[in-house]
DNA sequence: CGCCCCATTGAGACGGCTCAACTTGCGTGG
DNA sequence: CCACGCAAGTTGAGCCGTCTCAATGGGGCG
């Protein structure tokens, strides 16, 4: 059994979470349909590790691959470093997202990931997950699918990177980021970033400088209030419109 | 059985394969260490229909997710379309390669998919994958690996989108194609680019002029040569130098 | 032959980058 | 408590790479 603490009761704090069964982000990185019982197996390989610090390494690209994680709290982000030291953020994780899915492949992982607030993850070892796959189908095909999102969710990106202009990269972005807060029962329209202005401007393929005149622009024309990282939208239809547009 | 001809001998040309015991792009769509025995049920399971034509699209997005193909000869390419119509590229599939992970999530497909030019593809209906994959461990693990690398090389996109020049992207494709060509024991430097410069620019996120000077400028800097569709590498290790170059 | 599509090349426009100055918030130490 | 340094963000001015628009060349096919 998992390193559990003794109290169950901390769940919605996020430090100490005893069961999937009673987390409140199963909705997310498990398959809706699973048996409780099954639940119960799979919480049995899940490990639950001590709060990871802001700027801490889960681990790093080139590490043996081991496990797979679900974020549990906190925020986290993914990263590669080029031949030449170029970074290029591959993501950004939010509580109920599961990432290491590129280390099964060379059975290395493929990114660095690094938590950009206290945060906490479930780390699932990947045997034997593959090993409880093999018997519930349900679970084998929830993996299938997560990864076939995580291509999908790529996909999309390359679309932003590729054809749209600053003001569309980062209103993609806050949109994402609202439509992700609002599946956790929180505000679409009010949030706090918990990456950087580099962060935005790394992952966007943009400089800082783009980024902050970017936001500055949608705020004096009325679509999202700044204030550092907490960000208002204020017309979400108009966010929508700017995200949907070339470059 | 699958709907095969009656001769099993035009392997080479790519129009009838029989079976992935004998195919020899068994190496890249199948892994290395599988028992005859089950390549032989995996066989049973995959169908080849008749060749698609140039500009034919095999399925497209919204399409219900049925199968994942491998491409047995020929190329192909899978695109996005954008709520205001842009169209992006999203990859280029070469023989080997497998394609229509994508639409595991939704159970619709997330991509467009057509030939670049007269191709054959191997079906492998995707329920029955799966019912086989929890019998053999060993191919489980093979599409999990096969989705991890997908990832993998999406990552490695998005870094060329958001950090890489005009000669950049171009260098990483070039050489990208050479790798994959070189897999399948062809030449490394001599190629026929199975795309358009329009595909070219639409995958890059360039312009067609501007893909066109690309070719043009690293023409005369005799690190490639040039004739239409037609490219030869000179300078490998400058080409790699090019690629590793931020913009 | 002539049409069309694809590719190439040139000239000018523009979006985002570079460089630089300044502000703000926060932690540290005198 | 303020002075100070530092990191993060904002804003401005000028530059550069890529896009846009346009003209031209070349190959395949009816």
């Amino acid at each position: 059994m998992s390193n559990v603490a003794v109290n169950n009761d901390t769940c919605s704090h996020g430090f100490i979470q005893a069961s999937c069964t009673n987390c409140n982000l199963r909705g997310l990185c498990l398959p809706l349909a699973m048996d409780i019982r099954d639940i119960d197996r799979l919480n049995d390989i899940i490990q639950r590790g001590r709060p990871i610090q802001s700027g801490e390494h889960l681990y790093r690209a080139g590490d043996k691959f081991t496990s797979v994680y679900a974020v549990r709290s906190g925020s986290i982000k993914t990263y590669l470093i080029d031949n030449d030291g170029i970074e290029q953020i591959t993501g950004f994780y939010l509580p109920g997202e599961v990432l290491g899915f590129d280390g099964i492949d060379t059975d290395n992982y493929g990114c660095n990931v690094v938590a950009l607030e206290t945060s906490t993850v479930c780390e699932i070892p990947f045997t034997r997950l593959e090993e409880l796959s093999l018997q519930i189908p349900r679970l084998q095909r929830h993996f299938f699918q997560l990864m076939s999102r995580h291509i999908q969710s790529n996909h999309q990106m390359l679309l932003t990177l590729s054809k749209k202009n600053a003001e569309g990269r980062v209103a993609t972005l806050l949109l994402s980021l609202s439509h992700r807060y609002s599946r956790r029962k929180l505000s679409p329209n009010a949030m706090r970033l918990p990456m950087s202005r580099m962060d935005i401007g790394n992952f966007l393929g943009l400089t800082i400088e783009t980024v902050s005149r970017t936001f500055s622009r949608l705020q004096k024309e009325d679509v999202i209030s700044v204030d550092g990282r907490e960000i208002v939208i204020n017309n979400h239809d108009r966010l929508n419109e700017i995200c949907h547009k070339a470059r």
